[in-house]
DNA sequence: TCCGATACCTAGGACCTCTGGGTAACGAGA
DNA sequence: TCTCGTTACCCAGAGGTCCTAGGTATCGGA
């Protein structure tokens, strides 16, 4: 699997998250499907970046029970999260374009 | 300056020699016009990435002498550095795909 | 009873990039 | 003459992110 370009992780998440809470299995499980396998977004990973995302509070969290009836950790995003995740949309979209512009020069 | 996406930087030298032979500083500032200094590429980063891909085989170096008369170390592809820009140019838009599904996705 | 799926988490390492230094040669301008 | 900016090379250390490889627990189905 290739991995993760590094710094697209949170990106990822927030968006994911903006579609409505989520829990982390959840998360993961998200991308990869919409994905089709191409992004395997690794628990390793996961996890320290909802930590951190928290940290920073971007994402809140409740406990809450999944519809299999198991305890899981429902996040959410908080305003700042939404503004963070614009941000993040708009700075990988000059990103794009930007080493588009290296690989279409001549 | 928005720091580099991380794994972009082998793909931007590598690129960026695809032109023909380059030393280092020519390197980041070719990158700096290209984008109009949207990318800037730290020497702190360039020299030890240089360094990596010489040690992968991916370019090669001779010594030269710049149109100043400096002396200058000449880096230029070789054929698996061809090979590998291919790769990670098609790795690049497959992931600028993947992760379009995800921010289109709804 | 045991396995796979669901669901959470951590420690440690690997890797890359940046910060902040350093060296040296050259030309221009004061 | 001296200094400064530019060209050109380099390194050490810090910081951040991601992955590997583990661990725990519950539940349903074979």
């Amino acid at each position: 699997m290739t991995p993760l370009l590094q710094g697209t992780l949170d990106l990822l998440i927030l968006k994911t998250l903006s579609w409505g809470p989520r829990h982390g299995y959840a998360i993961a499980r998200w991308v990869e499907e919409t994905t089709n396998d191409a992004l395997e977004i690794q628990e390793g990973s996961l996890y320290p970046a909802l930590y951190r995302l928290r940290q920073r509070r971007l994402v809140k969290v409740e406990w809450g029970e999944s519809e299999l009836g198991r305890r899981i950790k429902l996040y959410s995003l908080t305003p700042e999260g939404r503004d963070e995740l614009r941000a993040l949309v708009k700075q990988w979209n000059r990103c794009v374009a930007t080493v588009a512009k290296v690989l279409e020069a001549r």
